[in-house]
DNA sequence: GTAAAATGTCAAGGCTTTTTCACGATTTTT
DNA sequence: AAAAATCGTGAAAAAGCCTTGACATTTTAC
């Protein structure tokens, strides 16, 4: 899976752009038309595509349509023209973001980092030095991975997206195992245990899972 | 959780939208400052804030960069401004799309409504009845949830990521059990059985999961 | 058509996760 | 300060998941 794919006929700009967003650790590719966009995509994949609307051959639109058929990647439009048309049915169509030519090349790496900051962050709850992903469902401290079981995993994330709440012992547990459940609520008491030998530096002192008595949990 | 939030002080034109957007069967909150808009923000949270920037008191740009600070809500922003200036730093700030007062409510709501597809739906897998979630680890058949161990769920978002593409044994075994198992290759044809028994209307005719002899299997 | 190779099936077992239980420690109430 | 309520802990039982091996079935090659 590459980073930026840059879809520009230009090579002398594609070329410069390229050098900009691999200083800035990014992946990228160059496709000089649309065909070879399509075919470098469906090969590879791309997490943002940067796609100038005029191209020889099939055009920008043309791209960003058949990419919207298959997938919800991030598209930023570059265009030369200036009507206000352009401008609406690229983002309609689907794209993420537009920028005219010519453009100052800060403010494009600043949409880029704002769309992979939006896009791809979006399912990392983080707090400190932990870190949480929801789709691969992993967990880190200091970045190094730490083992987490499903009910450890589901409780983890209760806390932390509630960060600074209480949540009483009830409501977690009708979230985590159900109202129908028929497990006690000591249940409830014994992950907390495991869940704090994992994520807290002296678990006996918990700083992170703290106890409100006689209500509940709550993540600080 | 609030699915849009609108942050507006005319209230005709805040209700009028609100109304559209019902009909769309979106949930949707008004605030008419900025104050209660980060208020409502904080105690429920919403999935979309359509943020005017011409407020009384605090202003919209300053609502969205208290709102950046702590999560990648998606933000569109109305402005009667038409200043370059402005539209750039309101999106480079963070803003995931951007429209002019007066506007056309039906370009707003195809705006809002592709804002949601690649906001919301990108979690998703689907092909046909079959719908797989890779945050909640939900998977649905017909919309009726289909219970799935971690491994039987891995082994189907790999397929289906890579639907109509034969995968060999050797790579689907790396990238599930992680080339330093020990485990048999075995082990995977009884995870694709059981798979087959959950997800196709037939098992003993897999039409989904299917053998390519000698190579693997593919998702079609 | 037959043998060899590859895949499918089933049930048993082992391992991990989850729950339960009993008891000790801590906090709150009286 | 004692009693009551609540929470924490460790071990063991229970449940669920994963793996394995033996054998059946299907496909391919000769």
């Amino acid at each position: 899976m590459i980073d930026i794919l840059i879809v520009e006929d230009n090579k002398e700009l594609a070329g410069l752009l390229c050098d900009f967003l691999r200083a800035e650790n990014y992946t990228v590719s160059i496709a000089d038309t649309g065909e070879k966009a399509l075919s470098l995509y469906e090969k590879y994949g791309a997490k943002l595509i940067v796609l100038d609307i005029m191209l020889p051959g099939m055009d920008g639109f043309a791209v960003c349509r058949k990419i919207r058929k298959e997938s919800n990647t991030p598209i930023l439009i570059v265009s030369a023209k200036t009507e206000k048309e352009d401008k609406l049915s690229g983002l309609i169509l689907g794209a993420d973001d537009y920028i005219e030519k010519p453009y100052d090349i800060d403010i494009l790496l600043a949409k880029i980092g704002g769309i992979f900051k939006r896009r791809y962050a979006i399912d990392e709850i983080t707090d400190g030095c932990l870190r949480v992903n929801k789709v691969s469902q992993a967990v880190y401290k200091n970045d190094c991975p730490v083992e987490m079981t499903a009910k450890e995993f589901d409780l983890l994330v209760l806390l932390m997206e509630n960060q600074g709440k209480t949540l009483n012992k009830d409501y977690i547990f009708n979230q985590i195992w159900g109202s129908d459940s028929l497990s006690e609520q000591q249940t409830l008491t014994v992950h907390i245990k495991w869940l704090r030998q994992k994520i807290e530096d002296d678990p006996k002192n918990p700083k992170k899972i703290q106890t409100v008595w006689g209500v509940g949990y709550k993540y600080i």
